[in-house]
DNA sequence: AGCGTTTGTGAAAACGATACCACATCGGAT
DNA sequence: ATCCGATGTGGTATCGTTTTCACAAACGCT
């Protein structure tokens, strides 16, 4: 039973028929008598049939496969990014091929290197350079940014940051606060800067003043982060700041951390929105209030566009899809609209 | 620049030499003149030429790909399995075919069909029924069982459960604590089932009855868990209850929360030691004591033993790796010693 | 000088599936 | 009677790569 495989070869041969009728009956395309085709699948089950993807993708010049390029797997949200995507792709009968590149250009690169090779049909990417989106369109590859852009010329699904900066904001400034701090990794991406942009626009809409100041960038590493955090905290008794939105998930981590260690009471002594509703946020008590960003159906949203704009090479045109997040509200932030 | 593919044909006819000698001077393999290959060398990196891996494993009849099937990626356990794998086959030159089939022997089946269709030369697999596994062997591809084995014939990377269970257990009777209980989803999977045998074994071993009422199986969903959770706790005063080990990380999340629910607090009204070091186990407060696994050491072992019986098949006989867990001790223990 | 070995090359045959083409056969319509 | 379209079928070229194989030239060694 095991080691050689069974081609269609081996099915023609054994009903003495031609190749080309095997592969008419199995792949349904072409004509085929009722009594061939029921034979050939009959004799393909039995004999164990699979068919050869490389052979199939070699001829037709087209494979079933796309590539799912993320920065990272251990952290929950490209997680659940890849979870629904693969979810959604897989159902649709396309294959994922997985590679992680440490949002590093060079490793990125070598990703690009791989789908190429592999000759799937289509790529997502939480993209770091343009030129990794351009070598993939000269490639004839269409190319989807998830998450973040980099470039207009290429399609994009991603949560709506500006509006979650906005919604966190004006969350805060409802509630009547007015000394809000945005403490945020870097904005170098345009994650972190639309949800900057959102938190400005909140004021702004509402006619009130707001000091530039009050925006921290803190760094890349885990340890500058900390080492931000420490810094802002220290100052913030003297600023007067009654509330953060902290818009990236490991600053919200950090911080919390920090909070506990320190007995910073929250709500009572600082007020806190968190970007991302990791699983974390509602186990702890209070419960963080956070803006939601609804990862899996970015994922599941992402797999949907990739396989429409693969599908109908026609419409070329890139478009952007931004889904919109939500307002979480557990108990992480103090009612001042009586003061 | 775009669409049209190099071929080594191309780079042939460009340098006019033979096909065969671009492949040898881009393989390696063979003869071939330093000037000749400096050439075909330079040729192909100025022409931009990516390899056809659906040709090139059409003709090897063997593929540099990996096939991932796991239950889940939501769940953190085996997003970070996922991550350990393929940072490993990754570095070693093998792409990663990742394919979800939530526990479900029917996707199972289906998943087992793409990694034999793609042709990939190797399978990580948690898996759940062992006609998978025969019918990865039954068609020439090495099969790795991880997390939990269902057939002795077929290798195995796995955190040590049953030294897991023993962990914990023997953690807490050392604290004094006699009357514990165990916590568990199912025990269909090796995964629980050696839990709780570390559990009896940890009483054995110190020459301790116990109480096999104490065992507690809640079922597969999170609605049968959390009723079951309920259930459990009315009972829990009654039945003199100091300390609970949860043995899975559903049940440690809902049995959290159910605590936080009805103000039961940790440790002073019961002890917890959870199985699994999972994220919110080291943001709650008091943090929880936990059984770590070690997942990401997991996936990366498994990479490392599929790639070295991948290649060399020469050593067919089934190998079984237990990765030892580690107790953390946090704040969810109670000390008894002195009563 | 003669003979083996090393080094180097190109032609051609795979690998498995499918697209294309040529060719039958059979109705039915003209 | 002829033609035409629909229905089936088999042969063959093809996708891009690697792998024989055959053959040459150059080299070292008696």
């Amino acid at each position: 039973m095991p080691e050689k495989r069974i081609t269609i070869g081996d099915i023609a041969k054994a009903l003495d028929v031609s190749t080309s009728s095997v592969s008419r009956a199995l792949s349904g395309k072409g004509y085929v008598s009722e009594d061939v085709r029921a034979r050939v699948v009959e004799a393909a089950r039995k004999m164990g049939y699979v068919p050869d993807l490389a052979a199939r993708t070699l001829r037709q010049r087209a494979s079933t496969q796309f590539g799912l390029v993320i920065s990272s797997l251990s952290d929950p949200f490209y997680a659940r990014l890849a979870s629904g995507f693969e979810a959604v792709a897989r159902a649709r009968g396309y294959d994922v091929l997985l590679i992680i590149d440490r949002a590093d250009p060079k490793e990125e690169q070598l990703a690009i290197e791989s789908v190429i090779a592999m000759g799937v049909s289509g790529v997502a990417i939480t993209p770091v350079s343009e030129a990794a989106l351009r070598r993939l369109s000269d490639h004839g590859i269409t190319a989807l940014q998830i998450d973040r852009s980099v470039s207009r010329q290429h399609s994009l699904v991603a949560g709506d940051n500006l509006e979650g900066g906005l919604l966190a904001t004006s969350h805060l400034l409802d509630k009547g606060h007015r000394n809000i701090a945005v403490l945020i990794d870097h904005t170098r991406w345009t994650t972190g800067s639309a949800r900057v942009d959102g938190y400005r626009a909140a004021f702004r809409e509402r006619g009130l003043p707001f000091d530039e100041s009050m925006i921290v960038e803190l760094g890349d590493s885990r340890e500058e982060i900390s080492a931000g955090i420490e810094a802002f905290m220290k100052a913030r008794r003297k600023r007067k700041i009654s509330a953060v939105f902290s818009a990236n998930s490991i600053v919200s981590q950090l911080l919390y951390v920090h909070c506990q260690d320190h007995d910073i009471s929250i709500p009572a002594d600082m007020s806190l929105v968190a970007y991302d509703d990791v699983h974390w946020t509602s186990m702890v008590r209070p419960a963080l209030t956070v803006v939601s960003q609804h990862v899996d159906d970015l994922g599941r949203i992402a797999a949907e566009t990739l396989i429409r704009k693969t599908e109908n090479p026609a419409d070329r045109a890139a478009m952007r899809t931004l889904v919109q997040p939500t307002l979480i509200e557990r108990g992480s932030v103090a009612d001042h609209t009586a003061d």
